[in-house]
DNA sequence: ACACTTTATATCGCATGCGATATAATTTTT
DNA sequence: AAAAATTATATCGCATGCGATATAAAGTGT
């Protein structure tokens, strides 16, 4: 392909990624509006739901999110009463975020989301397989990348 | 798998999805950062490059943004004198947007960008065109499910 | 021709997302 | 133990991204 072929915008592997983002994130709104989430607030809560009590690091690096895009979103989320924050004992700097009871709550409501959104039963198995190997890889890749410049 | 099972960040669809789109991103970001650009600016340039003079709305259907994001992006890329604007003769309504030279010469300072970023070389054929197939498909359903609310 | 609808941009408000920087607590070094 | 480096959050500034809304131009129906 020569340089010139190579900046067009079908010809980029980024663009779908981001594309597809966007256009999930746009299929999630109407559902998590009734919820009066956010997406990446879904996320949150996501990690939280699995195991409450976690520190704004640990939920950061979940989310392969930077701290300084955490942190005010827990700030609107500790606003809107669905969590709270605390300082660790262990480590004073740590701040341990946890689920209030309306966020626990928002779990049972979220039941129904899944199934509603396009998802794992609406591609071939081999093919949904092969891409989610794909993603993988190219995640733990890009992880790699990431961090050797830490 | 429960419902609850499909509540967990692991199984979602969507998360690879939104994380590798930022990861790449963030890879792209030191590269665009010499050409003084963003990373969606640098893709309305990719548009441009390949047809000059073009629709607001043709823009941003290519990339899949609402007019509402990509007028203010055009307005900053604007005042950086990379492009221009002009109303179509045709349709008064239209706003044609169209290189500067100092925008055609950044296709020159852009064209050693693809090489340098993780692309189609770093995998396996087989598997990259799975993984393209499988984003092709899953971006024209993703659309035809947006048009269909429109 | 004229009211009604549709289309193309633009503006506003709000929530990310991130680089740069600040601050406090902990760890390491000397 | 005191200084230096590291770590965990927080704050600031700026560029998206999008829903809601406004406005002007073009198209439609009667």
């Amino acid at each position: 392909m020569s340089t010139y072929e190579q900046l067009k915008l079908e010809n980029q592997l980024c663009f779908p990624f981001y594309a597809i983002s966007r256009l999930i994130t746009r299929q999630y709104q109407p559902h998590l509006d009734e919820l009066g989430i956010t997406y990446p607030q879904y996320l949150v809560l996501m990690v939280l739901w699995e195991n409450d009590h976690q520190a704004v690091n640990t939920i950061a690096q979940k989310l392969i999110l930077n701290t300084n895009t955490v942190t005010p979103l827990l700030k609107r989320m500790q606003k809107m009463g669905i969590i709270t924050k605390s300082k660790s004992n262990k480590d004073e700097r740590k701040m341990i975020v946890s689920l209030t009871p309306y966020g626990l709550l928002l779990k049972d409501k979220a039941a129904h989301i899944p199934s509603k959104l396009i998802g794992v039963d609406d591609f071939k198995p081999e093919q949904l397989e092969k891409m989610q190997k794909f993603q993988k890889q190219l995640l733990s890749f890009l992880k790699a990348m990431q961090e050797e410049k830490e």
